[in-house]
DNA sequence: GCTTAAGCTTGATCTAGATCAAGCAGTCCC
DNA sequence: GGGACTGCTTGATCTAGATCAAGCTTAAGC
């Protein structure tokens, strides 16, 4: 009877219905019926170490992943073997969908910590995609989003000043962690300071300093990876790149 | 009977079937009978003058479109009135895929010519490709590009040097033109300098100055706005960023 | 054709942030 | 527990490319 409930709370778990995700992740909006066609396709459970690859640049695609717990970053390789992280990605985020323009992985996920994923073979979600148009539209919704913080980061790297493009970061971090259930002013970063300082192509020096910076100045407290937001007004005014400062630009066409 | 001519030509060229750009854009891969349901739902030639709008920041999503003639800028804005674009758009590109996950445009787009372009909508749009698993895929592979092309375009940004970076711009221009059946070697750039700029996080000055000194050292020859390469090689080594100048770098986690 | 403006080029100067260079924790491993 | 490694911080210096400042060229409007 004990044994019973403990497979009972386990299977409860792992089933989309009932994980805590359901809101950011890809079974947004399903109804039970339709939930429970997309459970059957999910391989699940499957746990990534610590510096472990998810998928690694070259590899032919086979799944996406959907981020169970844990946390992944995300990176090109250039022929010189330097990285570029295009991304740091958290529970309920999809992994993977960089490959199915030409069924090729085009980069690399590692995690930055123990973490679990499910995976989601690609030609049966595809074929699911077709017989439930939600599912549909928030696979979608999911790759939209993707181009749309993509993009932001190019805004971010082509014209922001390092102060606003780690100010940027920290409260980017904070509203994820805030929707997955954490408290948006006190975080634990789960990324080296190299990691953030190549994400926002700066050098880690300039990270420590400007980390320093924002703690002398009470915007932060900065205790190793453990964040904690004090100001939260002024850091947003940072994130904004303070417009005033500058004589209204000219790049136009 | 030659006026029924003229109208049959134009009917010819206004059908995805017969349509230069088939294997470029969405209607790649599909068969006739599906061809011809995407060719009902799509309202063909949206003339679009220059410096006019496509969609603009905000506007509620209506349709996806396809450029047939032309080029558009894409761009975010800032609180402060400045723009970053995000990209150029050449014949066979869709557009309008940011606005997928909220159906709010996150960026405009504007005409860097007179341009045409297919209008299709969404919604239509959405409900066609579950009946058309073709150009679900099709859907998926072309918002899957995007991605890829924004990280490319990340990792530009993020670290390499401002001639590495203008270097991959005009192979980059390049290669899409000669996929469009230009001259590989020899095109008009319909962006303003300024624009170039913008897009490559740099100022124009320096892009003036780097274009002279690909002049001076016979890379290629520019006349205004027309560019012919003539050191595809040696471009490319620049593209590549020469990794040999650096000791290999230390970013990793 | 003349006027005005927008876009482009070229030169001189300046600065944000990179790089170089130590020294200082944690933490991993024997 | 002690060495050694990896990651982080702090300070000093340097430089790529921005900004400032003209002049120039092409295109547009009257």
């Amino acid at each position: 009877m004990t044994d019973n409930q403990v497979i009972k709370l386990s299977e409860l778990k792992s089933h989309c219905q009932n994980c805590s995700l359901y809101e950011l992740c890809l079974p947004m909006g399903l109804e039970t019926g339709d939930l429970d066609s997309l459970d059957k396709v999910i391989k699940r459970r499957q746990s990534v170490n610590k510096n472990n690859y998810l998928y690694r640049i070259g590899e032919p695609l086979k799944s996406i992943y959907a981020i169970r717990s844990g946390s992944f970053k995300t990176y090109l390789t250039n022929p010189d073997g330097t990285e570029q992280i295009v991304g740091f990605s958290l529970p309920g985020e999809l992994l993977g969908m960089d490959a199915i323009c030409d069924e090729i992985h085009t980069c690399t996920s590692k995690a930055l910590e123990t973490s679990n994923v499910c995976e989601i073979p690609f030609e049966r979600l595809e074929t699911l995609a077709r017989e439930i148009p939600n599912l549909h539209h928030q696979l979608l919704r999911l790759m939209s989003k993707e181009i749309q913080q993509d993009q932001n980061q190019m805004l971010l790297l082509a014209q922001m000043p390092a102060e606003t493009r780690l100010a940027s970061f920290l409260l980017g971090m904070s509203k994820r962690l805030n929707q997955r259930g954490y408290a948006a002013n006190e975080f634990n970063l789960s990324m080296s300071r190299g990691d953030i300082a190549n994400l926002l192509g700066m050098a880690v020096e300039t990270i420590s300093r400007l980390l320093g910076h924002f703690q002398d100045t009470a915007l932060l407290k900065v205790d190793r990876k453990h964040i904690t937001i004090l100001n939260l007004d002024e850091l947003r005014k940072l994130a904004t790149h303070c417009a005033s400062n500058y004589s209204s630009s000219s790049q136009a066409s």
